[in-house]
DNA sequence: TAGTTTAGTTGATCTAGGTCAAGAAATGAC
DNA sequence: GTCATTTCTTGACCTAGATCAACTAAACTA
């Protein structure tokens, strides 16, 4: 691993997390930490582990999943500008979810230690960490919602409205992953959920290979009836 | 609603989330809140309204929960001493869960636009806050990985686990609210519950009414393989 | 006290979704 | 290119858990 370099420090800088940063603590904080490519399919962390660093996504995607008793099913997947086991590294407690690359990634690595001091220090950098840590704990919960009020063909349903707005609303998008890992996301299996996507062409969805198409978008949300309080991740 | 009285502002300055702040801040934000008492059974939020009050559960207990489409799940339980709905208070954005008191209740209610100026001006409130949120962060995954890797019976088998070792494990407790409740929290049916309590006689779990004793915990611990990275609501 | 309502239990049945197995299609290795 | 591996799909089957219905027991009411 090699410390930031400079050509780098100008982008993090820019990131929602250090924007407001107070120089000194910004630079304190960027020369402890470190910034690494990582090719896909690498274990970041495993579960259980302390929390040596926060990570954030700066490229790439990244894939949080759990384990428990010979059994594994995602949890979530994560993409930039985004940190991950935040909360871990603000109570200096182990991590509850294991982390991979699902692609090439380029990740920061900021020692934790460093996170809590610079928080008490930076009233600013404390409020933007403050931020994005009740945007996590909302998205867990609405993913809480997600899985414990609906079926697995409501949630792949709302799960297409809900990916085809975030790339565009055009109606037509790829899927950012393999289907298994789809399936996984959604709680059930890949069997299943190519029995779900069949389900949907009943609602104008067509799917070929990784792409998808939303033929008639008020079709579809008339059965899937999405609800910002699940489904809008950016409140 | 009436504003705090002296005699208890001494029992909300001891809370880890007041503890550590100057006296000045704390004066401030208890002069802006209040306390009072509710009867069982009153809903005190409504999910989706905006999010006016941070809540602090001081006796009692209140039940989160969500709708959609007509389906009811319930999210979490709150016990004291422990905030809820702190996310939306940090973000000012709706709330994603309802409450409401499942016993009478005691809660402190502070104007969440205090909460978060007394967040940049306040750094030991600062950090109690983001600990709080970090906290609760992490109960809520831990019900996620709880809810997607386990099946009902092994759910039922942990809970049973968590809340005996919780009032001090001495194998004999009581359900601290009704069953059809319970039911709801660990995502099953009260017809399926009530199986699975039969189930777990094989285990050694004996119920009767509310009361539930664990006759060898070891042995349930063999089928329910608590984790304390799901169950160890402490960590 | 009897009468009403609500929570809990039990059994019968149904169904969403998992499992297993076999092909098909895509991806990667050489 | 061919061969091997992995993902995806499809069909047959199975099971965890939901639903429905009937009944019991407890809690409230008047």
């Amino acid at each position: 691993m090699r410390s930031v370099p400079e050509s780098e420090r100008e982008n993090l800088r820019k990131l929602d997390l250090f924007a407001q940063m107070e120089d000194e603590y910004f630079d304190r904080l960027i020369r402890a930490s470190y910034v690494q490519n990582f090719p896909s399919q690498i274990e970041l962390i495993d579960e259980g582990d302390p929390s040596d660093f926060l990570h954030v996504i700066l490229s790439g995607s990244v894939e949080l999943f759990s384990s428990w008793n010979g059994r594994e099913t995602s949890m979530a997947t994560v993409r930039p500008v985004s940190t991950f086991i935040l909360a871990a590294t603000i109570r200096d407690a182990p991590y509850l979810m294991s982390a991979r690359t699902i692609e090439k990634s380029r990740i920061a690595l900021i020692p934790s230690q460093d996170v809590r001091s610079t928080f008490d220090k930076d009233a600013h950098f404390a409020r933007a960490i403050v931020t994005e840590l009740a945007q996590c704990y909302r998205s867990v919960v609405k993913a809480h919602k997600d899985l414990k009020l609906r079926t697995s063909l409501e949630r792949l349903a709302n799960y297409l409205l809900r990916h085809d707005a975030l790339s565009g609303g055009s109606g037509r998008f790829d899927l950012p992953f393999e289907k298994r890992r789809l399936a996984a996301l959604l709680g059930m299996t890949p069997e299943n959920l190519s029995r779900a996507f069949k389900s949907l062409q009943a609602y104008g969805v067509t799917v070929d290979g990784n792409s998808i198409e939303i033929v008639d978008r008020h079709d579809l949300e008339r059965f899937a009836r999405p609800s910002s309080l699940i489904d809008d991740h950016t409140v």
